[in-house]
RNA sequence: GGCCGAGUAGUUCAGUUGGUUAAAACGCUAGCCUGUCACGCUAGAGGUCGAGGGUUCGAGCCCCUUCUCGGUCGCCA
């Protein structure tokens, strides 16, 4: 029969001793250090107690236990011989009247060691989560993860939010991932979808008179995973607030977030109310990325006009050519080369380079071509003596891409170029509302079709009239990124059937298609609909962040791997002949060989 | 789906130009040790070198195929 305990294995104090104690927890190291002295480590959620054992009775006892069994231990609290500063309850010790066995580990060979459990393949980490998160600095952040969404949950709260639960079984969403389909038993050869997002949901939620929503909402898309993605399954502070603005939306972030970053992360500090709002047109310009790291110092300068005709082929046929500075750079070529490397692995494109260095001469890398231009090229980029270059070249966006990459990677690798320890937050906004498709030559919406565009009906109707180039045309849409990391979009939302036919017929689509890909949307805006806007931060990477995690999988509890399996569930799986009947079902497999 | 990297003891991993019995640390087992706290010391057990094929007198190492894992691009608010 279990019985409680009286502490946990946290908590006992040189004021407990002489107490009388029941704790409970995992056997985690047991050190022999003589025939009639041993010491146990007891381990709970809460902390780690020494447990001393001085009988024969006992250590038999003990030395028959294998490690990582649950054990129950009842004895008395002991000022320790020498303590241990380093340890919370590292002033006392229990000796034990009576310890029981509450569920023995069967293994002694355990699949990797719990305190250790981090350095261990990740696959058997994953396959054996229960014994990893037993490892306090896994479960961390695990811990870091409920405080994190207990206080945004607060806040939101707070600023007059309802949370507001949508449903999981629903219809497809028109987002632009991948569906996860569930067959509907009842309806043979229809399927529900999960959402990749509530967003249908919550607009109609504003349609229908509540005022401000939010909910820490599941979301689904079967798209592959990155390391800072996981496939899947995946939670957002998703918000809305009717009647509200872009800068409402911003206010209600700004307030909320900055504090939670500030308590909960690594580095205690946060940008503060107002976030830098920079327009994406000049985030590609000027940092090369739509999610730029600004505790980086480094930006892009164009320099087209001032290489033409250089006779570098790269910088030829019309190229854009972008260059970044690095002042006071003492790097070696191996460093360079390094960067070089990695910056063509990770665009695919190469990053050309040159020095100037302390006396003034162009050298290294491209230099010898640009020697008949030096002055130009000095004052395009207001170049001081010991400053390295680093060029990208090609179509625009591809060599902003690749500038990007070279801000980043050299930013955070060449000393005194990134002022690392805080949480740089900043707004992209009046994203473009229409892009050329790349496969079909003409005109598409660039992100989801459901923002509005700025100036509404008006804008659209000039471009219409050939007046404005539609290409012109932003939406009321943004992204809220944090340390380089895209953590949410939003947008300010079109609520006018008007307007979105509108939108729709300058991709060549017109009311029915608005009614096929929104039928409730656009069926309930039919009836009154308040201008709406909202975001969706992501939480997983919300809480990466704060945790200084580089792998997403490290701060949600029971993650899938990269192929989107659960090895420990081992999920997916297959199912019986009778619950694919029950379901309509016939499996149509691709051949093996 | 493309590209890159990895796969050797329970775990983390070394392994030189292809050459004797595949090395080490942690863990495990046994023994010693009266204040450890990553305890220490001694000894021991533990290997289909991811799998299959090939080259060779000889393969952990070279070649081909394949599987698994990770990263990245495509994809994805």
């Amino acid at each position: 029969m279990f019985q409680s305990r009286t502490n946990t294995c946290g908590e006992l104090r040189l004021s407990d001793v002489g107490k009388q104690v029941t704790l409970v927890g995992w056997m985690d190291n047991v050190r022999e250090v003589s025939a009639n002295l041993v010491f146990v480590v007891l381990r709970d959620f809460y902390g780690t107690t020494q447990i001393v054992a001085e009988s024969d009775e006992i250590i038999h006892q003990i030395k028959g236990i294998t490690r990582e069994s649950t054990i129950r231990v009842t004895g008395v609290v002991r000022e320790r011989a020498s303590r241990n500063p380093k340890q919370d309850t590292g002033d006392i010790e229990v000796v034990p009247e009576s310890i029981s066995v509450l569920g023995r580990c069967r293994y002694n060979e355990l699949p990797f060691q719990v305190n250790r459990s981090r350095e261990a393949d990740e696959a058997v980490r994953l396959k054996y989560r229960f014994l990893d998160l037993r490892n306090p600095d896994v479960k961390r952040n695990i811990v870091l993860r409920c405080n994190v969404v207990a206080a945004l949950r607060a806040s939101m709260i707070e600023h007059g939010f309802l949370e507001i639960t949508t449903p999981i079984l629903t219809a497809s969403s028109p987002e632009g991932a991948r569906d996860y389909l569930v067959p509907a038993r009842n309806h043979p050869g229809k399927f529900y979808a999960l959402p990749q997002a509530p967003q249908q949901f919550k607009q109609l939620l504003m349609t229908a008179g509540f005022d401000r929503y939010f909910q820490i909402a599941p979301c689904f898309r079967d798209e592959d995973a990155r390391a800072d993605r996981s496939p899947g399954e995946f939670y957002q502070l998703d918000m809305e607030m009717a009647f509200a603005t872009q800068e409402d939306v911003f206010a209600v972030l700004e307030d909320v977030l900055p504090p939670i970053f500030a308590k909960y992360g690594t580095y205690n500090r946060a940008s503060t109310a107002p976030f830098k709002r920079i327009p994406y047109r000049e985030a590609m310009e000027k940092y090369g990325s739509d999610k730029p790291d600004l505790r980086i110092d480094l930006t892009v300068t164009d320099l087209t006009g001032v290489v033409a005709g250089c006779g570098f082929e790269p910088f030829a046929q019309g190229n854009a050519v972008k260059a970044v500075v690095v002042s006071e750079f003492k790097e070696t070529r191996k460093f360079i080369d390094k960067a070089c490397a990695d910056i063509e692995v990770q665009t695919g494109n190469k990053m050309y380079w040159f020095r100037l260095d302390e006396n003034g001469e162009l050298v290294g890398g491209i230099s010898k071509f640009l020697a008949d231009r030096k002055d130009a090229v000095l004052s395009a980029l207001d170049l001081k003596p010991g400053s390295f270059v680093g060029l990208s070249a090609g179509r625009l966006d591809a060599a902003q891409k690749t500038a990007g990459a070279i801000v980043k990677i050299l930013g955070s690798r060449v000393p005194g170029h990134m002022d690392r320890e805080q949480y740089a937050f900043c707004w992209i906004v009046d994203f473009p509302m229409y892009e050329i498709g790349e496969e079909s030559g003409e005109l598409e919406f660039c992100h989801n079709p459901f923002s509005m565009p700025s100036g509404g009906l008006a804008v659209l109707e000039a471009a219409e009239r050939g007046e404005i180039d539609p290409l012109s045309i932003t939406a009321d849409q943004y992204d809220l990124v944090c340390n380089g990391v895209e953590l949410s979009s939003g947008a300010v939302r079109n609520h006018d059937p008007d307007i979105m036919v509108k939108a729709f017929e300058m991709v060549r689509l017109g009311e029915e298609d608005v009614k096929a890909k929104f039928p409730a949307m656009y069926n309930a805006f039919c009836y009154g609909a308040p201008p709406h806007a909202g975001i969706a931060p992501g939480v997983d990477r919300m809480v990466m962040l704060l945790a200084g995690e580089d792998s997403i999988r490290e701060i949600i509890p029971f993650p899938m791997n990269k192929n989107a399996q659960d090895l420990m569930m081992d999920a997916p799986g297959t199912v019986t002949q009778k619950q694919l009947d029950e379901l309509h079902i016939s499996l149509n497999l691709p051949e093996k060989e």
